[in-house]
RNA sequence: GCCCCCAUCGUCUAGAGGCCUAGGACGCCACCCUUUCAAGGUGGAGAUCAGGGGUUCGAAUCCCCUUGGGGGCACCA
């Protein structure tokens, strides 16, 4: 194992998102990659969005992908595992109010009694002056006495972290070399809420530090945090780790992707059956390719071939036509019995929806799979496709029944000759094969389209105009049902008001 | 307002000075296959490489400026 350590650190604030998804793949490929160490660390901090139930979508969601962490809470249930925990914040409070305190007592930071609402009106007169924010240092150099004087008022001080003045700068592994002026950082940040609890650019330091992070592999929203975290990470006495800020997931207007133009929730994904083959597979490519034209990758070849030197610098449009190609191609791929298992929960919560009555038996599902296969764009799709085989009864829509060549009468006549024919074929030789030939020679003997007629037969026994193969179709029914559905047309049929 | 980042077909991208009259994929269109729908195959439209200056014998590739877009500036993460 090589000494590259890096994490994914996640605020369970919402539920696992689709470009935490690719941030956690980006450093979990690099990990795999260079034989390193993958860490997930949950930030919690922020208590009053925090929750379990939002933990547990995260965990889970990662889980489903297929990616591992070799350190960070169990993915199902409680515990954690590995030598740098906690690996959830919350569970080391003491820990960062110690650090904090080394900070102020090395002159590093400094307890601050401004009140939220003092703050808030200098930002305010801020705005208006057209200034950047900033704080202004008010209690930066407090006297022991003005301090002592504070806290008589009962006040309660969060503790502020010195910038100082000076240029902070970094190689970013994507983006080479970035500089700034600590004098635009917005002046001394809190690292300690009154209440004592830390704040996320002290936690992060602090942690990446305590976990010994070497690479932090993280959003591009994050450039202008880095020079915080460096100086965080100085103030410590601690090694900077290299820094790689991934390209944004956008939303077509090229903002950043939000769940107000896309939908970014893993869970919806998976509820709609993508594939966690497929998701990886395109989120890996949203900003990062193989330099080849190869666009068809597992997390095995990935975790072969991934590497920082082709990722993107620009944000990349989430286009979600490419992501179910992708997924359809994936479908394509997997071997029948795989496909079955995972049809499985989607055929089960079509019947909760009470769209279909019956579940099929895993051979009927056996037998519709090549037909099937080439056909889903997604998992969830399968009631759409072909639950017209799974309900009891179905109601063609008699103007739809009669094809555009044809009149009522022709219809009734020719569904009536082809529920003959079929009956003719017999329960035995019920079978894709036997089927076809004779309902041919029908169309021929009548002089009508073979088209025309498929298409009378298959709305009639589905309902619809688009749907798998007739004669697959038909065998999937089964003899009897088959000709009760052509009956029931019929009789539909004959009894519609004249149009 | 200030700081930072970015910029190749509608979208994802290849491209690291000559291989580019810019390649692939999604989407779109047409044709083939075909009983419908898909899948698949073939072909097509689609980018004066944001614009302008340099550097160079030669620039999508290097430099500068402009424009455009984005991100960040909390006792959120």
């Amino acid at each position: 194992m090589s000494d590259v350590r890096v994490r994914f650190a996640p605020s369970p604030t919402g539920p696992l998102h689709i470009g935490g998804v690719r941030t956690a793949l980006f450093n979990y490929l690099y990990a795999r990659r260079h034989g390193g160490t993958f860490v997930l660390r949950i930030e919690d901090t922020d208590v009053a969005r925090s929750t379990r139930e939002y933990e547990r979508d995260i965990l889970t969601g990662l889980a489903w992908t297929g990616m591992t962490w070799d350190e960070g809470p169990e993915p199902h249930g409680s515990g954690e595992h590995g030598p740098f925990g906690p690996y959830r914040q919350m569970e080391k409070l003491e820990h960062y109010r110690d650090v904090a305190d080394r900070l102020v007592a090395a002159g590093l930071a400094y307890p601050c009694y401004c009140s939220p609402e003092e703050l808030e009106a200098e930002r305010k007169r801020q705005e208006t002056a057209h200034e950047p924010p900033r704080y202004s240092g008010r209690c930066a150099a407090l006297s022991p006495d003005e301090r002592a004087a504070f806290e008589r008022e009962g006040r309660k001080p969060a503790i502020r972290f010195r910038v100082g003045e000076r240029t902070v700068g970094f190689d970013d592994l994507i983006r080479g070399p970035v500089e700034f002026d600590a004098r635009n950082l917005g002046g001394d940040f809190i690292i300690l809420r009154a209440d004592r609890t830390p704040l996320y650019h002290f936690v992060v330091v602090v942690d990446d530090a305590d976990m010994e992070i070497t690479h932090v592999i993280r959003g591009e929203e994050h450039v202008s945090n880095t020079p915080k975290h460096i100086l965080l990470f100085e103030a410590l006495g601690h090694t900077v780790p290299r820094f790689a800020h991934l390209p944004l997931i956008l939303n077509a207007d090229r903002s950043k992707m939000s769940k107000r133009m896309n939908q970014t929730a893993l869970s919806d994904y998976i509820a709609q059956g993508f594939t966690r083959e497929a998701i990886v597979n395109y989120l890996v490519l949203l900003g990062w390719s193989t330099g080849t034209e190869e666009e068809i990758l597992s997390l095995e070849d990935l975790e072969r071939r991934f590497d920082l030197d082709h990722v993107q610098k620009g944000g990349a449009v989430f286009d979600r036509e490419r992501l179910e190609w992708v997924n359809g191609q994936w479908i394509r791929r997997l071997s029948h019995e795989d496909l079955v298992d995972r049809l499985r929960p989607f055929l089960e919560a079509e019947q909760a929806a009470g769209r279909i009555d019956r579940l099929p038996t895993d051979e009927e599902l056996v037998a519709l799979l090549p037909v099937l296969q080439e056909r889903l764009p997604t998992l969830g799709a399968i009631g759409d496709l072909v639950g017209f085989l799974f309900v009891d009864r179905v109601d063609p829509d008699p103007a739809v029944l009669v094809p555009k060549r044809w009149d009522r009468d022709t219809a009734i006549e020719a569904l009536r000759a082809a529920r003959d024919t079929i009956a003719a074929v017999g329960q035995v030789s019920y079978e894709a094969d036997e089927l076809e030939p004779p309902l041919r020679e029908l169309t021929e003997a009548r002089g009508w389209k073979a088209g025309d007629l498929f298409m009378a037969i298959r709305v009639a026994v589905t309902g619809r105009t688009a749907t798998p193969p007739l004669f697959d179709t038909l065998v999937a029914l089964g003899y009897e049902r088959t000709l009760e559905r052509l009956d029931r047309a019929i009789e539909r049929l004959a009894g519609a008001e004249v149009a």
